[in-house]
DNA sequence: TATGAATGAGATTTCATTCAT
DNA sequence: GATGAATGAAATCTCATTCAT
């Protein structure tokens, strides 16, 4: 039942899913929902939260041994594969970040920031490696706002070609985004010529 | 008037404002909203699409001179400024990028793509600068998709410390997208390791 | 403009006639609407008194001399020949004899109700040409619904089979009502059998 | 409270009808009638319905059996039966038929049409029994037309002079009618003198 | 005098949410 | 424990009617 208010929230969004309709498409009646979530906004965290959680959790499985390149690899990965496997979700989880950041006042905030931690703590770690700590945190936190960002950017493009290969996306985003990350952490710095 | 509408919209997201507010807001009565635009749609579409012309004009002017490089990073200044100067207008314009072709049934896909075009011709005279065709128009297209990604996710989180300065924010994002933008113009690729 | 309130009116019946449509069809603007008939309800009753007088003088024109039948006959020809020459007028008029007997709280009554006094009178004429008295005017004037009814019910059906002539009409409506009413203005009654 | 609808329908028309009236005057509310018929048109379709079947059947019953003329008588009766017992049914009845085509496209010409169709068939009947088929059926139609015209506008009448008892309705009716007919089916033919 | 601009009041319709069985 | 039936509140939109110029 999860699953369809999940599909009904991914196509519709949140005003226009109708409770009615979930109900129905799960077979049970709506008084029973509201037993079990309480309300329409108690339903949609619940999906938020699990998805997130899945997401994280597949995410962190795959990065969890290797050199920090094969890790931020597997991460990548396992993004896309989530994408493929659990198209619903991961609307909910990116539609929300661009469209729920007023909507329920930071109540979605831990959720959605679980991935960019993820990530961040990632980077880290290969910036460990790598001996150089010039940057500070907050510097890779930012960039990984970037990285996510054009994860959403790959991802919402192939649904609307469904018909790439996953793989394809995968090396798109390690290649946009390792390459310049690779050389930041050699210490190559861009900077505007002076005028 | 448009300026409530926009801020409403951009609080609130479409279904949540509602055209009492908006009225009230302007210190208008109701009946005007509807007699300019028609209707809610009405109105809301006519906001995109200004915004978007705004936008749109905006990088296109900042990146129409110069060497590839500095087309690029006037782009990406204009990008930040606009997100700056025209918080909500850009609020809703990446709200309707995130939430897809799902409403409106494809009548702002063209105000949609239209910066992503803008950056697309910027990429791809940036190859031809270099002599490089290797990559394929829709390549190009693809990276083009999670760089506009990238600069959501940045701007996105500016929006929660709005205390950075832009140059920060436009440097960020130059550095992440830039360097390996650069290395896969000069023809290094990532590939997985064999295993 | 009195002419085009009347076709809005006739098309679109008294709610869904909006004012707007009537200013802009007739090339004035609303408040002068306004400024000659006071209200929308002054409008309607203003077309409709001047249709009831129109109809009520073509009538009463076409059956003032000859023998009773020869003047049943000239006003029947008359109606019909208001039908196809007036035909917005005669909708408003049969349209409010049936829908709007409530509305206007009897305002209208005295215009509808001409046309059966005319042809009261005719009727009463002929009955009296015939030195009967036996059937008391009320009876007469009861018959003459059931006639006026009768045009309209023809005039009606006429509007969906527009390509008959108007002669085939009058003929019918002559040949429907006259034969009988010349029966009983013989003394003839039908009365239902004993059982 | 489909009999309150009913009586305010027929005492305030369609368009002055609200639907907050009707659920007030049945006692429920009113999202509990959109639940039943969906929209204001939706119950107004099902009240027409209701009340062409119940006629029609009425109608039906009391003219199925005996001689023509008895039938025709019956089905006479019939009809003044309905006016008074079901008054507010029949107003809508007779406003609908009034109102033409106009409105919801046809969908409800069949219901309309269906008295005007029972009575024809009545008329055929006779008109077969005297053995005369020089009417052809479309003529017979034409008069049923009227027929049915005189039908309203004696009813009309009877709403304005409630204390008439029903039975002088329905003689008025069958002098009026019946006689005219009758000659006309024994050949006796009215045509306009020559000039 | 004539009008563009404005509005108050009310229409239908939807939906999250809850009783009563 | 489960539900069909019910509703309060609010949404969009329309239109007869009137100011202010």
């Amino acid at each position: 039942m999860l699953n369809v208010a999940e599909r009904v929230f991914a196509e519709r969004g949140y005003d226009g899913a109708s409770m009615d309709e979930i109900a129905e498409g799960a077979g049970i009646s709506k008084p029973m929902v509201y037993s079990y979530f309480g309300s329409k906004e108690g339903l949609y965290l619940a999906l938020v939260r699990r998805a997130a959680e899945n997401f994280h959790d597949s995410v962190e499985r795959a990065s969890s041994s290797g050199t920090a390149e094969e890790r931020l690899w597997g991460g990548i990965q396992a993004y896309f594969r989530f994408v493929e496997e659990y198209r619903w979700g991961w609307t909910i989880l990116y539609r929300e970040a661009a469209a729920g950041a007023n909507r329920f006042e930071g109540e979605l905030e831990a959720d959605r920031s679980r991935l960019v931690d993820l990530l961040a703590r990632l980077m880290l770690e290969v910036a460990a490696e790598k001996g150089i700590d010039a940057m500070m945190e907050e510097q890779i936190r930012s960039l990984t706002h970037a990285f996510v960002g054009a994860c959403e950017g790959l991802g919402r493009r192939w649904l609307d070609h469904p018909d790439e290969p996953r793989e394809l996306q995968e090396l798109r985003l390690m290649n946009f985004a390792w390459l310049g990350f690779r050389d930041l952490l050699e210490g190559e710095l861009w900077v505007p010529k002076e005028e």
